[in-house]
DNA sequence: GTTCGCCTAGAAC
DNA sequence: CTCCGACAAATTCGG
DNA sequence: CCGAATTTGTCGGAGGTTCTAGGCGAAC
């Protein structure tokens, strides 16, 4: 059985784009499956792609896809290429079956052979095998670009059935993946874009969602491609004839996955049979079929090519690609053309880029689905703001993105952040972020903070739900945390027990931990949404149209203030924290004194270069405001509203292990370390980092450290820690776990000699089911490991023999465990076996 | 045929 | 979740 | 007043511990 359960997605309550998904996909299944109706239906977009696979076994979906692989290569070599000695798939005994040994002789696959060596195909296509793709100016200005230059000659290979070229796709990411320039990547991928646009509009959608690395939107479910490193190790190994030292090397050498294909197949003189041309639209359909399937191909394609392309800039290169070019049959034209943006001075072109992106990225805050913005945009262009609004706005049950919190070093920065303005400090307990959608029949649906759904995870909330609203409410979206609770007390639990929950498919009977809701935000009311409102219009919104359910559902604790209450503040910091709490979050609650009150949030206005509305404290803005006398540093203003996409990270976090006064550091040795990947290839990452045992002598690992470290520090410690590799000689290395060390877990790359000293700070000591630290001596059987460890500073002062001990470490434990009224669960924990039951 | 242990993948923080 | 580094944009500085 | 230098904002990369779910082989 395939693992992950296909669950249809429900459609969207809005009304449906005049082009749908299957507008897009349509012509695909009639041609590729043997489906008997093929009448769209619209109400079922995205599910309705393969809905007859569910059906199927694995084998017969293999077989399927081999059957639909192969008409392709024969519509393509009969259209479009001097037909080439196409190996027959399968059964070819020598050299493609070395293409189908890589998943097939892997432990963890189910055949599925002609998946894996298409997919593996895709990689081994050069973009440069597409030589008028190759040409193409893909990374020149896009005021300058032309696609329609361009498209003549490529047009007559785009049939109307198979779309673009994957060669297009690949060429845009390799161009991309070669520079650090953002701006060289928007340009490169709004042209990318253009060219889609107006000579392919149907392969827009599928080119977006390969372009970020995504099949489909996070909350809709059975829609992960299941591959992951190990399997393409394998395929590796067995594709190019290695053995587990040899890639290691490799590994260590490139450190990036793809390269290491690269370099593997060049080592191994193996090469793949001359692949066949792919589609956008194939790929993207290749994919699904994998995630729908669960079948393990070999990923490295995913790897190489899909993996890694940016997220980067999110919003601009679709809003200006949308700005500059129209599909062939638009019923609406750009605003401005190509010739008028050329002519504009430098700020009022970036003015109205600014503007397009500030839509775009709104859109896609409060209905983050291509699936339907892409459509949208086809058919309306980026100018119509209230269409889009409209097609594309906040949905029940279509979550949207969260507004997230930015660190902040200590309270003082808090207050002269938000001087001279009210703001409201609430706990930020430690659970597990939730947006509930509630309409007006009862029905919920949960999301996570990144937007996964997770209803099926909490039957008890979902039951709790309709309890919890005045009568007046009918539909609404609000935000918590949730958090596990004692049963008896309803004393807060640590995130640890909160995590044990069952995931899927939850059975309401057999929940064992409760959870209570602490709710903080309520975005949407009766038909209205509230991501323009105050926090306090919305607080107070939450507060009264709601009501409290002892022990499951309540408010999360605030206080207001202003920076004169700097006291006041770091008392309830420092009791929300006794409150086993992580620390603080801390919000605005009334928009800036000076700003827009109409505030039409979006620019669906006249001037290109108007200013956010909610934004503009105009600090000093053409000098006609020079005074107020204060040099504070400037910092981008904070926004009381709700609107994630405008500034990112618009709340203060304030945790407690941020700074070292209020949270336990810790005096750890580093005794072991791997070879790092991609960016950290030529050095030691991650470190393995232990504590001493008083009573034995011996260093028990702790846990691994990666964070914290600069590259000048990673530098050094190279050198220091040569196992033979820098300097030719070892030094303070050994091939070989000291005996005096303990530690079972994966194998590290090197063992280092025990001599230095790195304080470490972390947010909490953890039980461990693998670390070895202070075994036994907080939980029967059990080590302790630290959550979010991260490398301070050296202790130049400190030998070995003075870091910190499993003491130390099992100190800090009972101190977390018995803050608040927790100490009797810290006994409960020590007394009662985890393992049992 | 079932059950157990081991591994990987994904997701929470 | 964490941290660092890279780019780009926003301000300030220096002539 | 303009260009250079500096600060700030944003994003991506590399990876941390721990938990469940599933796949698969081995043992019963």
């Amino acid at each position: 059985m395939p693992p992950k359960k296909r669950k249809l997605n429900n459609a969207s309550e809005g009304s449906t784009p005049a082009r749908t998904l299957d507008y897009f996909f349509g012509k695909q299944n009639q041609k590729s499956s043997p489906r008997p109706s093929s009448t769209p239906d619209p109400t079922l977009p995205s599910t309705q792609i393969d809905q007859t696979d569910q059906i199927l076994t694995d084998e017969k979906l293999a077989q399927k896809l081999q059957a639909e692989f192969d008409a392709e290569a024969r519509v393509f070599s009969a259209s479009q290429q001097p037909p080439e000695p196409v190996q027959p798939q399968v059964t070819s005994p020598k050299k493609s079956a070395q293409a189908d040994a890589a998943p097939d002789t892997t432990k963890l696959s189910t055949p599925k052979p002609t998946v894996a060596q298409n997919i593996l195909s895709l990689s081994a296509t050069p973009s440069s095998d597409d030589p008028l793709v190759a040409s193409l100016p893909l990374d020149e200005n896009p005021l300058t670009f032309a696609p329609s230059k361009c498209l003549p000659g490529l047009l007559p290979s785009w049939t109307s059935e198979s779309g673009a070229p994957y060669a297009l796709l690949t060429r845009c990411f390799t161009l991309v993946n070669n520079t650090q320039s953002r701006i060289k990547i928007v340009d490169t991928l709004t042209n990318t874009l253009r060219l889609l646009i107006e000579g392919d509009p149907d392969s827009l959608l599928p080119a977006v969602w390969l372009s970020t690395n995504a099949i489909a939107p996070p909350w809709v479910q059975g829609m992960e491609l299941g591959i992951g490193g190990a399997a393409i190790s394998k395929a590796l190994k067995t594709a190019c004839g290695l053995d587990n030292r040899a890639l290691k090397a490799l590994y260590d050498k490139v450190g990036d996955a793809g390269d290491v294909a690269f370099e593997a197949k060049k080592k191994g003189g193996f090469t793949f049979r001359k692949p066949k041309p792919l589609t956008i639209k194939g790929v993207y359909q290749s994919l699904v079929k994998i995630a729908k399937a669960q079948g393990p191909g070999s990923g490295e394609t995913k790897q190489r090519i899909v993996d890694r392309l940016l997220q980067d800039a999110r919003g601009g290169e679709e809003s200006r690609a949308f700005l500059l070019s129209i599909p062939p049959n638009a019923s609406y034209n750009v605003p401005y053309t190509q010739e008028e943006l050329r002519k504009l001075k430098k700020d009022s072109l970036a003015a109205i880029y600014a503007k397009t992106e500030t839509l775009l990225k709104t859109l896609f805050a409060r209905h983050p689905d291509y699936n339907a913005l892409i459509p949208a945009l086809l058919n309306h262009g980026i100018s119509s703001a209230d269409i889009l609004l409209e097609k594309c706005g906040l949905t029940l049950h279509t979550p949207l993105r969260p507004m997230l919190g930015s660190i902040t070093r200590d309270l003082a920065e808090v207050l002269s952040r938000l001087e001279g303005r009210a703001f409201a400090c609430e706990y930020k307990y430690d659970g597990q972020r939730a947006q509930v959608h509630c309409s007006s029949d009862g029905h919920v649906s949960i999301y996570s903070r990144h937007l996964e759904n997770i209803t099926g995870q909490y039957p008890d909330l979902v039951a709790l739900i309709p309890q919890i609203k005045e009568d007046e409410v009918e539909g609404f979206i609000l935000e918590g945390e949730v958090v596990a609770v004692d049963k008896v007390t309803g004393a807060l639990m640590p995130f640890q027990t909160l995590a044990g929950r069952g995931r899927k498919d939850v059975d309401l009977s057999k929940v064992k931990v409760d959870v209570c809701l602490f709710a903080f935000d309520l975005m949407y009311l009766n038909g209205k949404a509230l991501l323009e409102e105050p926090f306090r219009r919305r607080r107070e919104l939450l507060r009264t149209k709601f009501k409290e359910v002892p022990g499951k559902f309540t408010w999360v604790k605030s206080q207001d203030a202003t920076s004169e209450d700097a006291e006041a503040i770091q008392e309830f910091f420092k009791k929300a924290v006794e409150d086993k709490c992580e620390g603080i979050m801390v919000k605005l609650l009334d928009p800036e004194p000076g700003a827009d009150l109409t505030n039409a949030a979006l620019g669906n206005d006249e001037d290109p270069a108007l200013p956010d509305p909610d934004s503009t404290p105009s600090p000093s803005k053409k000098g006609s405001k020079p005074s107020l006398a204060e040099k504070k540093p400037r910092r981008k203003p904070l926004l009381s509203t709700y609107q994630p996409d405008k500034r990112l990270e618009s709340w203060l976090k304030v945790k407690k292990d941020y700074t070292a006064s209020h949270s336990d550091t810790l005096d750890l040795v580093p005794i072991a370390a791997w070879h790092g990947q991609g960016r950290k290839a030529r050095w030691w990452s991650p470190i393995l980092l232990a504590v001493r045992n008083d009573e034995t002598g011996a260093l028990e690992a702790v846990c691994k450290c990666m964070s914290g470290f600069t590259d000048a520090f990673y530098r050094a410690m190279r050198e220091f820690y040569d196992d033979g590799e820098v300097t030719g000689e070892r030094k303070n290395t050994h091939p070989r776990r000291p005996g005096w060390i303990e530690y079972s877990g994966p194998e590290p790359d090197v063992w280092f000699e025990p001599c230095e000293v790195w304080e470490v700070a972390f947010a909490d000591v953890t039980v461990s089911p693998t670390y070895t630290a202070g075994m036994g001596m907080a939980v029967e059987d059990r080590g302790l490991s630290l959550r979010f460890p991260r490398f301070l500073r050296k202790r130049e002062d400190k030998g070995v023999e003075e870091a910190s001990s499993s003491e130390v470490l099992v100190r800090i434990w009972r101190k977390q465990m018995d803050r608040g009224n927790g100490k009797r669960h810290r006994e409960e924990a020590e007394g009662v076996e985890i393992e049992e039951e």
